[in-house]
DNA sequence: CGGTGCTTTGAGCATACTCAACATCAGTGG
DNA sequence: CCACTGATGTTGAGTATGCTCAAAGCACCG
């Protein structure tokens, strides 16, 4: 296998046109501009699995990735983990409600941000209605992604949630001028499985059977090629529980 | 029973102080004074289960709940629904992504909305910062507690589901001014089901367990009175699975 | 009254979980 | 260079939580 045909993740954002699509690229410009004239927005690196903030921080900082994966997640008070969203170059995160992080924000890989006072970023839309245009924007369509995660969690089975999480991988490549049927999966099975609401086992089990049913096959774990994105996209949405196999 | 003293949902948001909490009222002030100036808001009503909007109809209007709780909800292909929200007065909703709604809006009770046009709100947002920033908050708001519902869509078992949930309407009472502990559930078991990611059945069976051990007592499936909020509390958090019952 | 819709309860089952063993791989030090 | 270690991933066996299917209870309403 030819490794440089890969999409590493790492590498995403360090291209010049980084961000998932149009809107998402429309979302970055306004904030880079002010900056420019403001500086109020100063660049901060993090290696993989480093923390950013922790549930119960006191917030006060919102960051735009510039490079790199970030990792949401909640935790429950006997442990368990519940991924709210993996973010990629051009989202925004830190916005919380109490002045107290309500998550745990984490690099998923080497990761680059931009990081704004709360303060500053107030100040400075207050002047120029763009960036706050811009800002609604990006929060709003992270709340119709976070809409679908409750469908996906709530009324999928082990099967189609996984399926799912794949297909929108492969749109994130695809949209970062990666190719979309190979790529690497940046995350780990505990982390696929915190993020869909199963266990690493079941998480194993679904791959293995997709790759059983010649839907996709392995050259590691973490590498896959999607073979059959059309039954896969069907897996996605249909239960077929009664048939089929 | 004296139905006098239990708070019925449909008169929420007919009272002065209607907000569920200071900063939802806060909310609800930029957009009123400006539709003074502008008049750009048409109030609509609707009866309960009437429908606002469909998933797929395009998009172009943003609404605010003045009376009454809408639900929101998602399907499948094969006709699986999640609620992704249940809301009250002083919320929005209505933003999309593409101009197509991405889910149904219905009124759960009968419902007053102020309706505004994509157009002329962001006009007038543009023309106004405090509007968009309060936009902004209102939308920021609703991200946070979609991502609590993941949490609990992923990690709960259906016992801490149905205790989170009651515990978040005997809250909403609460901020109304009414009767945290003794109140009227205004959506179905189907609807609650829906909501938390069950079925009717285990919602019910749910119920009767929790009536059983005495947190909680009915006059009928839709009027409860919470008997012992902190072992809800716990219930609500902790899995507790090996040992107790 | 007899309908109709919603809710509750029961019995059996299936999907995904738990517990456990084993495989694989990278890093480390003998 | 290879054995050791720890982290990560896969597979198996048995189980439990919540689902399905079915029936009965209950309230509201014509």
């Amino acid at each position: 296998m030819s490794a440089a045909t890969v999409l590493r993740f790492d590498s995403i954002g360090a291209r010049s046109t980084s961000c998932t699509d149009v809107r998402t690229a429309a979302l970055v410009t306004p904030l880079r501009e002010a900056e420019t004239n403001a500086d109020i927005g100063s660049i901060v690196s993090y290696r993989a699995k480093e923390a950013i903030y922790f549930e119960g921080d006191p917030a006060g900082r919102v960051f735009e990735i510039t490079a790199g994966i970030v990792k949401l997640f909640k935790l429950t008070a006997d442990g368990r983990c519940q991924v709210t969203g993996f973010l990629y170059p051009g989202q925004y995160f830190g916005f919380e409600r109490n002045d107290e992080h309500s998550q745990t924000a984490e690099a998923l890989t080497s990761t680059t941000l931009r990081s704004f006072t709360l303060a500053k970023l107030e100040r400075l839309a207050g002047r120029d209605p763009a960036v706050q245009q811009q800002l609604l924007e990006a929060v709003r369509s992270q709340l119709l992604s976070t809409q679908d995660h409750l469908l996906l969690l709530g009324r999928k089975t082990a099967q189609e949630k996984l399926s799912s999480f794949l297909l929108r991988i492969s749109e994130v490549v695809a949209g970062s001028g990666g190719d979309g049927s190979r790529f690497e999966i940046p995350m780990s099975r505990t982390e696929i499985a915190d993020y869909l609401g199963l266990t690493t086992e079941t998480v194993s089990r679904c791959f293995s059977r997709l790759k059983d049913r010649g839907l996709l096959s392995f050259t590691d774990a973490r590498h896959i090629t999607i073979r059959d994105i059309d039954r896969l996209l069907a897996l996605s949405e249909e239960d077929e529980g009664t048939f089929a196999h």
